[in-house]
DNA sequence: TCTGGGGTCCTAGGACCC
DNA sequence: TCTGGGGTCCTAGGACCC
């Protein structure tokens, strides 16, 4: 027997949820995002394939979707039954026997023991379509990573593995924003340092990756070139470290009274999801995005940690003053960070 | 870009202390 | 004042992910 990685992913799982309550809607462009109507602010969060065919992805804004994709089907966010329909396939996942680490609503790493790894992926993919009626990919890896990565490959209805005995036959000529932690951004610096592609970013010299992207992030983008990274999959509950709420406005805010009033209603929400985990915050900051896209953040370490709705939002109101009341707002958030798990509570 | 909302982690400068 | 070196905390911003 030997120990794997499995990664699982949902095929255009939001599209996907939508559809089975709305079968009519099977085999049509559908684009979830916002609050449905395309012609407010607000971005795609999941097309389906019939409407990716059109070129509307994820993150697209919703009034460019609806240009390249006239004939769509725009539907609210609903992210309480999106989360309903995750605990479902989370736990289909469980009773296959494996050790699960969810990762998002979406997605799951599964530690399993098996001497047919592509036999137990389809049995996963079987278990979740039978469980759920929703339709995933699999892919099989010697760590974290590749596994990660194979999915990608695996997409849709498939399984795919990756290992360190194909990695370089699979990734080698690949831009290097196909590993999962490097971006637009960070490909675009590599690029300016001479690399493009894996294979280049997994031969570079690694005291210049240091010198120029940091002696932390640069041998790290090195190990992800090489396919190295952990292989613990872990069970243990997922304990977030800070929550925040924000909104984005469909007309800008001039009116700074109404920024207080709206940071006080956002403060409220906040203070309800840390009362969900009963868990105190120890630091509040309020985000301002000035129109039209300029973010700034402003932030206060709380003298003692406290679970008091009254003095987190003194907090965040406290900190309106620390910005430019000149300017028209076009989204506000609050976010807390909490105390780690098991630490002292004061206040 | 017409660019959401919920998160995590890293970096870097300044304050402060010994 | 011509003002060292190291450690830690606070803060703001950036990059990335789903």
């Amino acid at each position: 027997m030997t120990a794997w990685v499995l990664h699982v992913d949902l095929d255009q799982f939001i599209a996907a949820v939508e559809v089975l309550r709305h079968p009519e809607l099977a085999g049509r462009p559908v684009v979830v995002g916002g609050r449905g109507d395309p012609t407010e602010r607000g971005v795609v969060s999941t097309a389906s394939y019939e409407a990716r065919a059109f070129g509307v992805s994820s993150g697209l804004p919703l009034r460019v979707a609806v240009r390249r994709c006239p004939d769509a089907v725009f539907l609210p966010v609903d992210a309480a039954h999106y989360a309903a329909a995750s605990a479902q396939v989370m736990e289909a996942l469980r009773a296959t026997g494996a050790v699960v680490q969810t990762l998002g609503w979406d997605e799951a790493f599964l530690g399993v023991d098996t001497d047919d790894p592509e036999a137990y992926a389809e049995g996963v993919r079987a278990s979740v379509l039978a469980a759920t009626r929703l339709h995933c990919s699999v892919g099989i890896g010697d760590n974290k990573l590749r596994a990660k990565i194979a999915t990608g490959f695996a997409k849709p209805r498939g399984v795919f593995r990756l290992t360190r005995d194909n990695w370089f036959a699979v990734m080698a000529d690949r831009p290097t924003d196909a590993l999962w932690g490097v971006g637009r951004k960070t490909a675009k610096r590599l690029a300016g340092l001479g690399i493009g592609t894996v294979e280049q970013l997994a031969r570079a010299d690694p005291a210049v990756l240091a010198d120029r992207l940091g002696p932390t992030m640069g041998p790290w983008y090195q190990r992800l070139a090489r396919g190295v990274g952990d292989a613990v999959v872990d069970a243990a509950a997922y304990q977030a470290r800070s929550h925040s709420r924000e909104t984005t406005f469909q007309t800008d805010l001039e009116d700074w009274s109404r920024v207080e009033t709206e940071v006080r209603r956002l403060s409220r929400q906040v203070c309800r999801d840390l009362a969900d985990e009963g868990r105190p915050a120890v630091r509040v900051a309020l985000k301002v995005r000035y129109a039209p896209f300029d973010t700034h953040t402003r932030s206060v370490t709380l003298g003692a940690s406290t679970t008091d709705p009254a003095l987190i939002e003194q907090a965040a109101v406290g900190l309106i003053d620390r910005f430019d009341h000149d300017r028209a707002v076009r989204l506000l958030g609050v976010r807390a960070e909490m105390a780690p798990p098991g630490s002292a509570v004061g206040g």
